[in-house]
RNA sequence: GGCGACGUACCCAAGUGGUUAAGGGGGAGGUCUGCAAAACCUCUAUUCACCGGUUCGAAUCCGGUCGUCGCCUCCA
C-alpha cells in the first residue's frame, strides 16, 4: 500500500508521490496572533500535524513550515484599541498558540516564519510580480495582483472568475483596483498603521503574500503539501498560487490539503459568529488534552466534524481505554508461556492501521483497529494467557502507533503533595482492611477531582473530569 | 445565482455493488471485586433521509424529492 491523498487541485485521491524520493515539504497556514486560536483552528492544526506524525512515521524525511500571520488588520485594529504596539500584541498571543500546541501535542514545525520577519522576501516577490506585468500600483501606494493577466486563476477553487459574484462591498473597500477581483499584495501606508520602507515603497504586506514568500523561502518555489481549512480555497490559496506561479513560472505546490470545519451545534465554529470554544474553556470543564487532541482527530479531516460535550466525554472514555490497556501491560507480570501467535496479531493490528491511514489519513478504521488489539490484550490479561515478554512488545507496539496518534499516554502530572499523603495514608488503612477509612478516603479524594482504583498492584489514581465528579 | 460537502443506531463515526452494517461513547444485564473502579462477556440498526430505477444482488450505481452544512467577503 502507498498513500493516498486528497488534492485539492484535481479534487481527487491520488498516490502521494514526494518531488525528492525520501523527503517531504510541507506548509501549513498558521494562526492569526491577535486572539487565541479556538478548537477550530486547531481542528486545522492537528490534520496538519497527524499529516506530518504520519509521514514521518512512515519513513519520510519531512521539513514542516507553519507560518505565524503577525500583522494584519485585526491585529491592527485590536493593538489600537489597546493602545499598544503591534508587536507586544503578536507577542502574546504567540505564546498563548505555542503553549495550546504543546499541550495539545501538536509537533513543532520545523520553521515557524514570522511575516514581520520576512517583509524583504514579500518585496522580492512582489517586484518580480511588477516586472513582469501581473501586478500594478494605486495612487495610495498599494500594489494589487491582476487576475486578468493570469488566466488559469480559479484551478483550485474550481471556479470561473468571469462568473464570481462581486458583492455590494466592492464600494466599501477603501482601495482603488482595476478590476474587483484583483487582490492586494500590497498595502499603501496609512495614518497611523505599521508601515515597512522598501524597494517598493512604504506600506505593509497583503495577507496572501506572506504564505506565498515564507514557504518558498523555506521549500523552495515548487513543495509537496499545502493544508488549511477548507475556507481558505478561496480565495487565499487561489491567490497565492495566482502570484507564486505568475512569479516563478514554477508550480507551486503539487498536492493541496483541506480539512472541513469543526461544528458546534450543526454551525461551523467560527469567531465571528461567537460560536466558538478556546482549549482553556474546555481544560477549564476537567477535559484533558490528550482527549480534545482526540476529539479532533478522530474523525477523517475532510468530513466536518461534531464538537461538543458528547465528544468530549466520549473522547475522555476512549483514550483512558487506551491509557488503562497500556498501563495493564506494563505492570503485567506473569508465568504465561509466549504466544507463537502473538506478533501476527500485533502484523494484523499494524496492517490495519496503516491501511487505513494509507487511505486519505483516515484515522477512524485505523482507531478502530487500535481499539479491536486493546480489547484482544484485555482479554488475554483478564484470562492470564499472555506473557510478560508479550505484554512488553505489546506497549511497545502501542507506543509505536502512537507516534502518529498522540493520544496514549497523560504526560508525568504530578500529584498535590497532601493528595499524595491521602493515597499512601489509604494504602495503609487496606493492608489494615480498613475498609471504612479506605473508602472514606477515596470519596474525599473523589471530591479533589481523583479517582482511586485498586489494583492487583496497588492503586492508582486519575483526574476525574467535572462531569464525573461527585 | 455559482461551486462544493453531506444525510448510517440514543450520540459521534467507518463502510461506497455480494458472508453477521467497523470502532468509540451511552444504556440494560452478567462476571470479577470487601465495596467500587478498571477489565471481560451478552444485548442495544432485518436496516442505512424519502421515492423510483439499474442489477441475480445496492447503504453503496442512476434519476428525482426533502433536509442540513460550507465557500463565493475576514475566516482553520
Amino acid at each position: 500500500m502507498t498513500l493516498r491523498l486528497t488534492n485539492t487541485l484535481t479534487g481527487r485521491q491520488g498516490a502521494f508521490v514526494p518531488l525528492e524520493p525520501g523527503r517531504v515539504r510541507m506548509y501549513s497556514c498558521g494562526p492569526t496572533v491577535y486572539a487565541p486560536a479556538h478548537v477550530g483552528n486547531f481542528r486545522s492544526f492537528l490534520f496538519a500535524d497527524l499529516l506530518r506524525r504520519y509521514l514521518g512515521w512512515l519513513g519520510f524525511e519531512v521539513t514542516w513550515v507553519m507560518n505565524i500571520t503577525d500583522v494584519d488588520d485585526k491585529i491592527i485594529r485590536d493593538a489600537g484599541r489597546e493602545g499598544v504596539p503591534i508587536g507586544e500584541l503578536t507577542a502574546r498571543y504567540t505564546s498563548a498558540f505555542l503553549e495550546d500546541a504543546e499541550r495539545l501535542r501538536m509537533t513543532r514545525p520545523d520553521v515557524m516564519p514570522r511575516a514581520t520577519e520576512h517583509v524583504p522576501d514579500m518585496v522580492a516577490l512582489i517586484e518580480s510580480l511588477l516586472a513582469t506585468g501581473h501586478a500594478y500600483r494605486t495612487d495610495d501606494g498599494s500594489i494589487f495582483f491582476r487576475i486578468a493577466s493570469w488566466p488559469s486563476y480559479g484551478q483550485l477553487a474550481h471556479i470561473d472568475p468571469t462568473q464570481q459574484r462581486v458583492g455590494e462591498r466592492v464600494e466599501a473597500d477603501d482601495y482603488d483596483k482595476d478590476d474587483v477581483r484583483d487582490f492586494a499584495v500590497w498595502k499603501g501606508p496609512k495614518e497611523g498603521e505599521p508601515s515597512w520602507d522598501t524597494a517598493i515603497g512604504p506600506g505593509r504586506p497583503g495577507w496572501h503574500i506572506e504564505c506565498s514568500a515564507m514557504s518558498m523561502r523555506y521549500l523552495g518555489t515548487t513543495f509537496d503539501i499545502h493544508t488549511g481549512g477548507v475556507d481558505l480555497i478561496f480565495p487565499h490559496h487561489e491567490d497565492e498560487i495566482a502570484q507564486s506561479e505568475a512569479a516563478t513560472g514554477k508550480q507551486f505546490v503539487r498536492t493541496w490539503m483541506h480539512c472541513a470545519h469543526l461544528q458546534m451545534g450543526g454551525q461551523k465554529m467560527a469567531k465571528r459568529t461567537g460560536n466558538i470554544e478556546r482549549p482553556a474553556d474546555v481544560y477549564a470543564r476537567g477535559y484533558s488534552p490528550r482527549a480534545l487532541r482526540y476529539a479532533l482527530i478522530a474523525a477523517q479531516y475532510r468530513a466536518p466534524l461534531e464538537f461538543g460535550e458528547d465528544s468530549l466525554r466520549a473522547a475522555t472514555a476512549a483514550v483512558e481505554r487506551l491509557g488503562n490497556v497500556l498501563i495493564a501491560l506494563d505492570a503485567h507480570r506473569s508465568d504465561a508461556t509466549g504466544d507463537p501467535g502473538f506478533p501476527a496479531l500485533l502484523g494484523e493490528t499494524r496492517e490495519r492501521f496503516t491501511a487505513a491511514l494509507d487511505d486519505d489519513l483516515n484515522v477512524s478504521p485505523a482507531l478502530a483497529a487500535v481499539f479491536d488489539l486493546a480489547r484482544e490484550l484485555n482479554r488475554r490479561l483478564d484470562a492470564g494467557t499472555l506473557s510478560t515478554a508479550d505484554a512488553q512488545s505489546a506497549a511497545a507496539f502501542l507506543r509505536d502507533l502512537d507516534r502518529v496518534l498522540g493520544v496514549m499516554e497523560e504526560g508525568d502530572e504530578a500529584l498535590e503533595p497532601e493528595l499524595s499523603a491521602m493515597l499512601d495514608e489509604r494504602a495503609a488503612a487496606r493492608a489494615a482492611r480498613d475498609w471504612a477509612t479506605s473508602d472514606r478516603l477515596r470519596d474525599e479524594l473523589a471530591e479533589r477531582g481523583v479517582a482511586v482504583e485498586d489494583t492487583k498492584t496497588g492503586q492508582r489514581w486519575r483526574r476525574l473530569v467535572e462531569a464525573q465528579r461527585g
